[in-house]
DNA sequence: GCAAAGTGGGTGCAAAATCAACTATTTATG
DNA sequence: CATAAATAGTTGATTTTGCACCCACTTTGC
């Protein structure tokens, strides 16, 4: 469900085919949603088979084929249908806090090894993130729509900074 | 694999039945986890399965059977090694990011209205977890396992207050 | 010159998760 | 007194997701 509008989303944008889907998705997108590319390719044929998008072989002189997906009016009001009927909540869903709310189950020192490879791993993924912001350009962020997608950029930096003040506050009060 | 995971941990801290199981999630791990009591109650049959827990049927006078499960050795020693297999990550995971990311296709009033009502949806979790917070003894915090049980909650907590601040920076600057 | 990576698409299968019922009894609540 | 909620567990169907493959061709790097 949620992935099928964030493809309507990206067909919203441009034309695509599956395989710039998922290009997309892990580059762009990574952020807040991934998928595997075989959930794209069924999630695509779905919309077509709703008749939220079409597809358009476009020949190529040297690569395969493209299957370009075009979305359709209907496509398009199923997008703003969901972006209308109001936020959508969805449960907390971390497995890394469920090592650490049963973590008493190991020795003092493998608790911290386990904090602290979270917190290189958390590092990582911020750097990830602010690289990523580098290279958003805020002339064009007045525009809402960019100002919007750099925003969920944003939202996840907030987050893996939060997580890391976390990590360091339970490294330094770990009993 | 992980809600396997969540459940030996809580069968660790005492024996349970299914239905018990369920009230924790709803009321302890709801900050990171949360399942469906019909796959809580396979789950558990699989624990039953594959050794890493035992059933016991306890009659009672009033209410239905509790079909109360125990850890075994063999569990307990899956737990640890769970525990000592190193920091799980998992992919980032929000839809409501994915509408921000493509609210451009709304007015303006309907982008505020999304984000408004995100917030009073956030400031209730934040309030339902700090009001959990206040149940907490401190003084049994001195103890590993409460530290680190508080320890999630807190996470959640922090991660909520950054959800906040990001969305009232959001409103303010939304062109 | 050969191996790896990129372009573009797809299938099959299994595990995980969600939704919606249905069974029974007991204890509160209005 | 009726109705709802709590206790305890189960079944079936469907969706979502993830993993591992497979095809075929082209371009790039060593």
């Amino acid at each position: 469900m949620v992935l099928a509008r964030l493809i309507l989303g990206l067909l919203c944008l441009s034309p695509m085919t599956g395989y710039e889907l998922k290009k997309h998705f892990d580059s762009s997108i990574n952020h807040f949603w991934n998928a595997d590319k075989a959930q794209i390719y069924r999630t695509l044929a779905q919309l077509v088979d709703k008749g939220y998008a079409t597809v358009r072989t476009v020949a190529q002189s040297n690569y395969p084929d493209r299957q370009e997906h075009h979305i359709t009016e209907t496509g398009r009001a199923a997008l703003a249908q969901w972006l209308s009927a109001g936020a959508v909540q969805s449960p907390e869903r971390d497995p890394f806090m469920g090592q650490v709310f049963f973590a008493a189950e190991l020795e003092r020192d493998d608790i911290q090894s386990l904090l602290e490879e979270r917190r290189q791993a958390t590092q990582f993924i911020l750097d990830d993130y602010l690289s990523q912001r580098e290279g958003i350009d805020m002339r064009a962020a007045a525009d809402r729509r960019s100002f919007l997608m750099a925003a969920t950029l944003d939202h996840a930096i907030r987050q893996q900074a939060a997580e890391l003040e976390w990590l360091d506050a339970v490294l330094e009060y770990l009993p």
